[in-house]
DNA sequence: GTCTATAGTATGATAGAC
DNA sequence: GTCTATCATACTATAGAC
């Protein structure tokens, strides 16, 4: 899908696409530069180390992306019920409804690694952590509070691959369905 | 009578293997000939449609492996309790204790589908049935059945991706250890 | 069946004009 | 900043000797 950007911010937000439908090994040099309407040259201007560069690039717009849809609305103000509510919005948002995958799945695997060294990793702790937090603010003991963030976790990622799997959202729509429950324990 | 391996179903391991490590993308044929210890030409001897045909021999040789390993102790004799124990023990195996990634995972991204049409799907879909099967026999109604079996499918999948960003094989050992009584529904 | 050698293409990356 | 043109390398795949 060639959009034509300009920006850096534009080009940026057409790689970290690009990188979520291909993955990190199959989005080619020419496949960023349709992506983003960006000649190769002008790639290399913004982004001087290339391909790795890019893939840095695209996380960090993904940690942000990730940290507004999901774990600020957790951590903010109201009522848990309603900040988990906001944050399932969140995640339908930033998953486009369990279309998109997410990169601590396809930056774990293949050549992705050596170019974004633990920052896979550090995304996945960071959910951890929000998710954790909100189980705990809903009662649940500090270790059961962490089993419950790992469970969500796990569930958003599998639902994503079970998804593009299949070829179905559901699988996605109904894992946001269920983990209101899971974090609060019944006392939604 | 001995059974002795050829040498192209010794190659379809190492390459399957190789697949389950670095993704379709990232598993080049020099990688694919390291990895089985044969030459490029060799490769092609068995394989004469090259990557395609190693992909779509790594999928089959999977296949039969999840058969063996979840879906045969599932359908089989004895308890159902015993055989949901006997699957989860072929799980840990057939994942390595959660250092192995899932081709429905990996071949779901990048080229692979070109290379496999619609093999991960049919792989997806026949663990969905295997525990869908489970679940009935455990007195859960048809409807409930196949949602505990999507939920099995996401926390198998979604504990290998997490094991795999933390580099810890924590998260799927919880996983194996919480799927008994999602599938048994406490009627275990 | 396996080897060496190599074809043809795509890749990541640069140089230099404008 | 973006272009065209190009580099060196790695890729998939093939040919032909043995």
């Amino acid at each position: 899908m060639p959009v034509i950007k300009s920006s850096r911010e534009e080009a940026v937000e057409a790689i970290m696409r690009e990188f979520r439908n291909s993955g990190y090994d199959a989005a080619s040099l020419a496949r960023l530069s349709a992506a983003t309407g960006l000649g190769k040259s002008s790639l290399y201007h913004y982004f001087p180390n290339g391909k790795e560069d890019m893939a840095k690039a695209a996380v960090a717009r993904t940690v942000e992306l990730v940290a507004e849809a999901v774990i600020e609305p957790l951590t903010g103000v109201g009522s848990l019920k309603a900040r988990v509510q906001k944050a399932m919005t969140g995640l339908a948002r930033f998953y486009n409804g369990g279309k998109a995958s997410c990169l601590v799945d396809l930056f774990t695997v293949g050549e992705a690694e050596a170019a974004t060294p633990g920052l896979a990793k550090a995304m996945a702790e960071a959910l951890l952590r929000a998710f954790a937090g909100a189980a705990e603010e809903a009662g649940h003991p500090k270790r059961q509070a962490k089993d419950i963030a790992e469970r969500a976790v796990v569930e958003i990622e599998g639902a994503l691959v079970l998804a593009r799997a299949l070829g179905s959202t559901r699988p996605f729509q109904r894992m946001l369905a269920r983990l209101p429950a899971l974090l609060l324990g019944g006392k939604a």
